[in-house]
DNA sequence: CCTTGACTTCGAGCACGCTCAAAGATGTAC
DNA sequence: GTACATCTTTGAGCGTGCTCGAAGTCAAGG
């Protein structure tokens, strides 16, 4: 395919979308609504990534994954554009996402528990089954209900 | 509005929803799409939710608010449906949920620390604009690149 | 009797975040 | 020069999970 002429420093769309756990149709679309700036071209006009742009990319991939929208992504990229005045502002976005985050993790932690103790009351359930023995939904007495409740 | 002669005994789907957080649009789709059995009705047609169906469905709201899938809860809810020789199949599903809920834990971590980096140089570049300091935009080497990339 | 309000069903519509298809340009290899 | 791969743009489409609107029922209160 492409031999070395046509490199033109930096990564290919390809190489970045693997890079940063993306698809080179996600980072497109990423461009088109404003979340990265114009990424410059070869000389062909494809697109050639710069390690900025991969930082800054990983970034965005980092609050994607943990559930910051787009909206919010897009008016933080927007103010990153406007330089260092709007540090305060922005800074201000990053902190309700890491209480968004926090939040997340709170009831990420409380399901985690929850599943453990029904998932230990599975396992006796089985037990009693593997014995022969009456199989009563609630075999132990939970600190939540929620163990025995399906 | 409604006096005491139609009560049937239950919860109202107001009610209903309210106790679990979720909206009775929202109650009456799970119904639909057969996350819980259809619900006991007063003589008017009206549904009433026993203490049973309140336990099952705040487990069902754990289980979303942790983004497992509808089509996950749905089979969870299709083996139930069936007794006790479904045990294995469904702790199995709550065990894989239980991965996906420690995994989303570890990338929640991750951002946090991340943005707990990143808010401090943030901190530290406003400082320096109040004390009218020459802005760069990275002024700590940071463990992680990411902090001063955006 | 008429209004009010909470419910019912049903199907359509929506927000989000991609994801893809079509048509075309360009560069490399044979 | 022909095949092939990789990219380009544009606009449309899709999967998920609700969310809503329309039209109707039913009981209570005035």
């Amino acid at each position: 395919m492409y031999g070395d002429c046509m490199r033109d420093s930096g990564y290919t769309i390809q190489d970045m979308a693997e890079r940063c756990g993306m698809t080179a149709h996600t980072l497109r679309y990423y461009e088109r609504v404003g979340l990265i700036q114009p990424v410059s071209r070869a000389r062909n006009g494809h697109r050639r990534y710069s390690e900025a742009d991969a930082a800054w990319l990983h970034f965005l991939h980092c609050m994607r994954a943990t559930n910051m929208p787009i909206r919010a992504m897009q008016r933080y990229a927007e103010l990153r554009e406007l330089g260092d005045s709007t540090s305060l502002d922005r800074r201000k976005i990053l902190e309700d996402h890491r209480a968004a985050i926090a939040s997340q993790i709170k009831e990420l932690e409380q399901a985690h528990t929850l599943l453990t103790h029904k998932i230990a009351n599975y396992k006796k359930i089985e037990q009693r089954i593997r014995i022969g023995g009456p199989v009563e939904e609630e075999i132990e007495e939970v600190a939540c209900d929620l163990a025995t409740a399906g």
